[in-house]
DNA sequence: TAATATATTTATAATCATTACAAATTAAAG
DNA sequence: CTTTAATTTGTAATGATTATAAATATATTA
């Protein structure tokens, strides 16, 4: 998954249902060659030089299609600021209140007991945490 | 914390910094009341009536007040749907894809090790799963 | 208690992210 | 090729939140 050629990125969406089109094919090479859990804006300005005719809708359109086929997650963290990301393996989010940075970080779920929901079926799993980050907090 | 009098509510507001005015007693009151993480708009619905006057505005601004003095926290679970939770202990929300319904579940986060977050530090906790809840599954 | 200052609430307008829509473009099928 | 369907695009509409400034209520001081 970290470093996907082209083709087999074109491969991935259409196994996945998606029409391999160059702006799809560009917005999910972004995804998972930053991942910086990107906002739309941020994506749109990192690839409208390359693609010159590239429209903000197109990326909502491709992100929602995404989404919808199950091959990206989105990221909530402060109201206003949908962030998205292709990392599909369960894991949770680290935001810096001071550099905004979002890390990646793994969680062990199996040692979590969810005695309230006993009998809940479970379809997603999503946690961040916010503090400060090793690196501001080495500065101050 | 369940059952707070008007009058305990009044001083935990003036305990934290807060002038316990009648729209900010009735809100935090119906945030403790009710727990149903409610929307702006909710909470709106359900005061207007025995506030006559009460304006949108003064939701948000008492929300956001709660908010930087620390009562209350943020939900964030849908997109463009922001919800606010009273109870400050640390807990998770499960969200029914059906009904959607938001409940409250205990986790243990002290059996959660995060490895790659050494030398930060966490001042909120966040976790939220979507899924069918019981009483959906039991229906189908 | 009246006068003044301060804080709170309110209505309206502004902002901004997202979506709706329909036209334009591109790709696919016959 | 021609026709049909899918994708992309620009513009307008939507809706939640915030900014602003006036109105109201509360607190302070003389």
């Amino acid at each position: 998954m970290k470093n996907m050629s082209s083709n087999e990125i074109k491969k991935y969406l259409s196994d996945n249902n998606i029409k391999p089109s160059l702006p799809r094919v560009k917005i999910f090479e972004y995804l998972i060659q930053y991942k910086s859990h990107p906002t739309v804006d941020e994506i749109y300005i990192a690839l409208v030089d390359e693609l010159v005719t590239l429209s903000k809708t197109t990326v909502y359109n491709t992100l929602n299609l995404f989404l919808k086929n199950n091959i990206i997650n989105q990221i909530l963290i402060e109201e206003n600021e949908t962030r998205y990301d292709a990392d599909m393996e369960i894991h949770g989010h680290f935001k810096c209140n001071k550099c905004g940075k979002v890390y990646d970080f793994d969680y062990d779920l199996s040692k979590i007991e969810f005695d309230a929901l006993n009998e809940f079926t479970f379809t997603e799993y999503h946690t961040y945490i916010k503090g400060i980050c090793k690196n501001c907090n080495v500065k101050t």
